[in-house]
DNA sequence: GTATCTGCAAAGAATTTGCAATCCT
DNA sequence: AGGATTGCAAATTCTTTGCAGATAC
């Protein structure tokens, strides 16, 4: 892969959005760079760093994809009421993973963990009817 | 909701298919027992059975979605060789749904796992370079 | 009877692609 | 120089939607 500024620049404006970025999202980040720069040109090249996993697609029933360029293990979750994508520590899915190699003779390469639910914003005056004591 | 020939149709359908269809699959399906039936249709009772928790979506990055008839806990695994999905038995989540929860303050009311890899077809022959032993 | 559902076709939204010009190395 | 990359616009793909007629309750 040859160097080019708009890949340069996108992959810094992924790398520098915490918020799970869209494509449209990082084309008007990338726009303030470079004002010519075409939403073709941000698609291609999101694809292009997701097939050399320098960042990775977020894929979400009913929604566009976003970009993440977090490397660490981490779980996503996904907030029903306001549709918000956060990040969830991972926790214990090495063992998971280990376990399913084992048992499925299948060979792991990665995965995506997606949960669905109320965040603690959305949840606030909801705790009664879910049973949840805030902290 | 009320009764009709073509929704209790494609429930049938996506009920006995262990193969995870497309809406696509679906609707070729549906179209050997109701040939009038139409696209528009299966697209439409499809959401409307998801929304009703009926059935699940199965979204998967650079694919369109897929639908689940399943309500056990399961995951599911993508082949990168021959794009199959796979199910797999769901093994120790719950404890992480209840880590979450706790530490998170969410409320958590679904979740998908989608491990990416190389199923054990498609890894005959490429065992030794991933130092897989056969069964 | 009336609200919901259907088939059809057209529209919509997201993403990809063909091409000539431009940019890396 | 020569292949990769870009901007642009058109094409493609998947999915949704408006509408008039049919169906369920």
């Amino acid at each position: 892969m040859r160097y080019s500024k708009q890949r340069e620049t996108i992959l810094n404006v992924v790398n520098h959005s915490s918020d799970h970025p869209t494509a449209e999202m990082v084309y008007h980040k990338v726009k303030k760079l470079i004002p010519n720069i075409s939403l073709g040109t941000v698609y291609r090249n999101l694809n292009a760093l997701v097939e050399a996993s320098q960042i990775k697609r977020i894929s979400i029933p009913k929604d566009v994809d976003h970009f993440d360029h977090r490397h660490d293990e981490h779980y996503h979750f996904c907030c029903t009421e306001c549709h918000h994508l956060y990040d969830l520590p991972g926790i214990t899915i090495h063992q998971l993973v280990q376990e399913l190699e084992q048992d499925e003779m299948v060979k792991i390469m990665d995965y995506e963990v997606l949960f669905y639910g109320i965040c603690s914003q959305c949840l606030k005056g909801k705790e009664d009817s879910y049973g949840i004591k805030r902290k």
